[in-house]
RNA sequence: GGCCCUAUCGUCUAACGGUUAGGACACGGCCUUUUCAAGGCUGUAAUCGGAGUUCGAUUCUCCGUAGGGUCACCA
């Protein structure tokens, strides 16, 4: 009955139950254990806990098998692709509990409990009102009876003892008899517990190390009596620092507000950012190296490196990781994804032209994440780029501290336009120049003469009618010489309407 | 309440028992830049408290304190 000690390959798993969605915590755990067993070139299997079918939730399975996709957590054995261990999922291996419970029960470590839900209410009553902690060995009855698979099992701890165990991450860990009770193994409805299904799964698929979070620590003694009874050597105790809620008051909760990790994707984070961020949840390469992509992770990771105490999550730290993936992207790449996330519907306005590929390499490294481009492209923002925008005649005279001392008028602004619309329609060596975007060197001489803060702004702001916005030399060479030259006439204008008036 | 875990800048963290306690996020300043973004430099900011061991404690021990977890026919 124990695993197999020749077979040095490690195996990791994943165990969901299909309540919902996965948040953080739950992708976290699920990330530590592939690396580790990526790493190693081991073993790392999906495996479903749904033994508690009032909990259930429809399509849970599906949604989670898609967000580790996403991420890239690949497993070699799981419900959709079967295995050697197959069924992966708990509901579906009822006959597997049911042999290791006749043996327990066979070998007098396992009896029924004849006890109603409301007697077991009223012990628990009374040890409170009595300010004594409520065991049910307390209460163990003398002459079960046959368990007949309509009362719950329970696991008979005869000797209550205090339990030391190794913890990879925490180290020496124990706790006394008051930690363990005669647990149920098996339900009335028949389904298991997760106390006893985990750990018969764990067997039948050759698990190595258990990644889990550390809430599972007071339960550990538990587990321990369970492998006792049933003579299993115990697999690896990874015990996982908690995440806490971003403000640190609890333990991160689907109730608290938890995301959805795929709330992540549709907001268009990185996968490798998103890996990168929540593997720093809790480890560290011990170094100052804080960037790594899903490679460099797997390549870096150690138990050594996971943390004991919990971490705030901490979405700033998220959206500066995409941030720094995103610098490490090429233009191209950068196209198709924004191509694949934002939609149809963005690409039909009349800001989304063939224009928008020049314009893409400027919205990346002003972003953080996906969905700002959807929001650059919907607002006014970008505008510019397609079509000439209003603004107020004085915004073409540059700031103060631009100016370095020198008075600037709008008349000033007014020679210094039409001074750069020569520039645009000069000699046609210039403008063979210009066919090839290199409107900065036209300009630049003039600006350094005249000053470039108040040659460069007021350009900007004719071509782009923004206060903040792109060089002047990216607008020309984006709308083109014509449009350019346009737009610097309309200011002009502008400013003699404003004049005369 | 019992039991268990944890404790370094606001946050995430580094530091064979000997460091001006380092880095990153955030925040502020400066530089560069026509503006924005990016970049460079830089500033503010931490060893929970108390004993003990030690020549020397962020580091080891104990006691407090605080936070978290757990005491289910949930996982």
């Amino acid at each position: 009955m124990k695993p197999d000690t020749n077979d040095k390959k490690i195996v990791t798993r994943f165990a969901p139950s299909p309540t919902g969605f996965m948040h953080v915590g739950g992708v976290r755990t699920a990330l530590y254990a592939w690396a580790f067993a990526k790493k190693h070139g081991g073993k790392f299997i999906l495996r479903i806990e749904d033994t508690d079918k009032e909990r259930e939730v429809d399509g849970s399975i599906e949604h989670i098998m898609e967000s580790l996709k996403w991420l890239g957590l690949s497993w070699s054995e799981g419900p959709d692709i079967g295995g050697p261990n197959a069924p992966y999922i708990q509901s579906q291996r009822l006959d597997t509990y049911k042999k290791y419970a006749d043996i327990l029960v066979e070998k007098g470590l396992a009896y029924a409990d004849p006890y109603t839900q409301e007697q077991l209410e009223s012990f628990r009553k009374q040890a409170e009102e009595e300010k004594r902690p409520f065991l049910y060995r307390n209460h163990r009855p003398e002459n079960p009876p046959t368990w007949d698979g309509s009362m719950p099992l329970r696991l008979k701890i005869s000797e209550p003892k205090t339990y030391k165990w190794n913890d990879a991450v925490r180290g020496e860990l124990e706790a006394g008899p008051e930690a363990l009770d005669d647990f149920i193994l098996v339900k009335s409805d028949g389904y298991p517990t997760y106390n006893f299904a985990h750990i018969i799964d764990d067997l039948y698929m050759g698990v190595t190390h258990i990644f889990r979070a550390d809430e599972f620590i007071s339960s550990t003694p538990k587990f321990l009596a369970l492998y006792e009874a049933l003579d299993i050597t115990p697999p690896v105790f990874v015990t996982l620092p908690p995440i806490m809620s971003p403000d640190g008051k609890k333990k991160l909760g689907k109730r608290d507000g938890a995301k959805d990790i795929l709330e992540y994707k549709k907001e268009g984070f990185l996968v490798d950012a998103m890996i990168n961020f929540l593997a720093f949840i809790g480890w560290n390469p011990g170094d100052d190296r804080e960037i790594f992509d899903s490679n460099e992770f797997l390549e870096a990771f150690d138990l050594k490196g996971i943390q004991r105490s919990g971490g705030k999550l901490n979405e700033e730290k998220l959206l500066w990781f995409n941030k720094e993936h995103l610098k490490k992207m090429s233009d191209s790449d950068f196209k198709i994804a924004v191509d694949s996330f934002i939609t149809e519907d963005l690409k039909k306005l009349s800001t989304y032209d063939e224009r928008i590929d020049k314009v893409l390499p400027l919205i990346k490294e002003r972003i953080s994440v996906f969905k700002d481009v959807a929001e650059m492209i919907s607002s006014q923002e970008l505008h510019y780029f397609f079509m000439q925008t209003e603004y107020n005649v004085q915004e073409l005279i540059c700031p103060e501290k631009l100016r370095k001392g020198i008075e600037v008028g709008l008349n000033d602004v007014k020679d210094t336009l039409r001074a750069l619309g020569d520039l645009l329609t000069a000699s046609t060596e210039k403008q063979a120049a210009l066919a090839q975007g290199e409107y900065k060197n036209i300009f630049w001489d003039y600006a350094d003469q005249r000053g470039r803060g108040i040659v460069l702004w007021a350009l900007r702001v004719a071509l782009s009618g923004r206060e903040k916005s792109a060089d002047p030399f990216t607008i020309c060479s984006v709308i083109g010489t014509n449009d350019a030259l346009q737009r610097i006439e309309n200011a002009i204008q502008k400013i003699s309407n404003q004049q005369s008036t």
